[in-house]
DNA sequence: GACGGGTGAGAAAAGCTTTTCCCAACCCCT
DNA sequence: AGGGGTTGGGAAAAGCTTTTCTCACCCGTC
């Protein structure tokens, strides 16, 4: 019996000759109808034990494998979602997407991969791409820097999730990292350790995320008593020379200097590392220094190992999941969630090896 | 007319209910029949202008997008194709990524981004889902220490490329950058400058790469006429801390100091400036250093901004593109393809503000 | 011996396009 | 007026599954 299937199968060569399997293999092979032998494959409808097991034996013999464009086709489900980002994937989105793909691919459904960058019309091509290719579901994600419009509402009915990036829409389901708990999160840190002046170094205040920062930096400033002195706030620019030029007119003109830094990125932190040591200043000694992004490669390489924020990316990318899950269920979810930073503590901030969670 | 068009659309809120538009509504709203709407909507077959002009239209208003599930189903070519990554997503696969993007976007073609996090048995998972979906190609990109197992020959037929990672199949195709090369490159424009005393500090020997860059640093070498003295040559690690350590090493123990310093990436170089910097020495003047990878938050960071290999990773994930739709067509390509780097001049070599391209 | 119920399997429709084949009508010509 | 060639459009199959309905048959029972 199974010599017969196995000659059927390679004497078949010319017989099934392009391309996967189907079903109507399997079928054939069996000697049973195509509907039984979905039912049998699905586990569902009534079927003898023996029946069952041959089909699916087969199926396995000749390695079927069920095609999901009929399946999608069928159930009006594609299973696959797509994640649209502007600020070419990066250092930011990268985390994000990778997290929001493994928690989706248990649930069989595969992440499209689309890039914009900032250009309206290829987001617009995109998305029409996308819509034809009848994706259940749209995540988005930006460049933090600016509210962006909402996606054309030709997608209604289509659940869509911003991620990293806020439209005004209050329709909209908006994913963010909550900057001001994780500037106070910092900022308490190092008062905890006993520092009383604390400094701001950070990005241009066109940033959101700066302004939300810098919040929290005053917020945790103020319950710990503590107050930030005229210059002490210091917006600048995302870089390393940033963080160089801001310490050391922090510590080159005054009397009174800081005892801490806050800074709003791991490059400023950096910069502003290297500044203080080659100003005779010793980190944490003389001045604690905290980045915020965790980026491993900045801060492993720091000198000392740099004590950062972290928005936990992932965290942020499997709640997206969550939620477009939800939403394919029918779910309605709006509104602007922000998920918690949490702080991870190395030598810079003075404290021992422990990482201290919100 | 148009007025009866319009109407029809706007009370037939309930009879297109759910969901995307299809041909049929188109054909229904036109008088026509679907396979007249299809010939019209595809500009093929004979048609008078008038139907075709108002088939069109219709489409237009009602917003009709083909359902491309139903055409992949019908032309088997699913239009996807998928990308198969370990190393989860990082620093060097995303440009490849995002240029295998663009390239194949404009073909109709999206990209499934997977991970496996060199997990064969999720890779295994991964690969099942994607022959499920019928993808079109796959592209596998790994890091880039190991030669990798050839994908299961389960996908025979599928097109395969291996981008920055080796298999050792004949049959495969494997796109990498030119680490030879880029090595020779750099060393030769040191060499140029007039450095005499080359070393090179670079990371584990267990690479291929590292140990492709050692050869193109040596070829370079006896180009000019000059050789590595011993100890000159340190494999380690991929870090700042070990670029820091090794210079320490090569200009504390010895009279007879290097003149340049090649780095196996920009992070170990990184760390030479830093220390040689601590050390009294100045860049370029005393040691000119290049490095490699060209990370740009790296590189510009650096003090001085520093010198490096590019390895024109978006030249590599649009080859694949490129690569990719030739074997869909059927062409067969097999090799091992190296993709040539270039060097992006900056402040700490020494010379000008250009860029030589190999 | 007939009928009812249960069991196992098949037929067919639906989901959306594309493409091939076919047909009806019309024109022109002889 | 009839025949041949265009022209414009429709019918239907194919591509692969799933699901619902239906049917045949067997068993047991009255």
């Amino acid at each position: 019996m199974t010599d017969l299937i196995r000659d059927d199968l390679e004497s078949s060569d010319e017989r099934l000759p392009r391309g996967p399997r189907t079903i109507r293999d399997v079928a054939r092979l069996a000697g049973v109808s195509i509907g039984t032998a979905s039912k049998a494959l699905n586990a569902s409808g009534r079927l003898s034990a023996e029946t069952r097991a041959k089909i699916l034996r087969i199926a396995r013999e000749i390695e079927y494998r069920p095609n999901v464009l009929a399946q999608s086709l069928h159930r009006t489900r594609s299973m696959t979602v797509g994640i649209l980002s502007n600020d070419s994937f990066g250092r930011f989105t990268f985390p994000i997407v990778e997290a929001l793909e493994r928690r989706l691919f248990d649930q069989g459904i595969a992440v499209f991969m689309c890039n914009a960058t900032d250009d309206p019309l290829r987001e617009r091509r995109h998305i029409d791409q996308l819509l034809g290719k009848r994706i259940d579901g749209l995540v988005v994600t930006a460049r933090r820097a600016d509210r962006r419009e909402p996606i054309e509402p030709a997608a209604r009915g289509l659940p869509v999730i911003y991620v990293f990036s806020r439209v005004e829409n209050r329709n909209a389901l908006c994913l963010l990292p909550d900057d001001k708990g994780g500037a106070a999160l910092a900022v308490r840190h190092l008062a905890a350790l006993g520092r009383r002046r604390i400094a701001h170094i950070t990005g241009p205040e066109r940033f959101e995320a700066v302004r939300l920062r810098e919040a929290g930096y005053r917020a945790a400033l103020a319950e710990a008593g503590l107050a930030a002195r005229p210059g002490d706030y210091r917006p600048g620019h995302w870089s390393e020379a940033w963080g160089r030029d801001a310490v050391q007119d922090l510590f080159s003109r005054r009397r009174a200097v800081p005892d801490a830094l806050f800074c709003g990125n791991d490059q400023i932190a950096r910069g502003a590392l290297d500044a203080l040591r080659e100003m005779g200043r010793a980190t944490p000694a003389d001045v604690a220094v905290v980045g915020f992004d965790n980026w491993e490669v900045m801060v492993k390489g720091a000198r000392p190992p740099l004590t950062s924020v972290d928005m936990n990316l992932d965290a942020l990318g499997r709640e997206a999941g969550v939620c477009l899950l939800d939403m394919m269920a029918g779910r309605v979810i709006t509104g602007v969630r922000r998920l918690p930073c949490s702080l991870v503590v190395r030598d810079s901030c003075g404290a021992g090896q422990h990482s201290a969670f919100e």
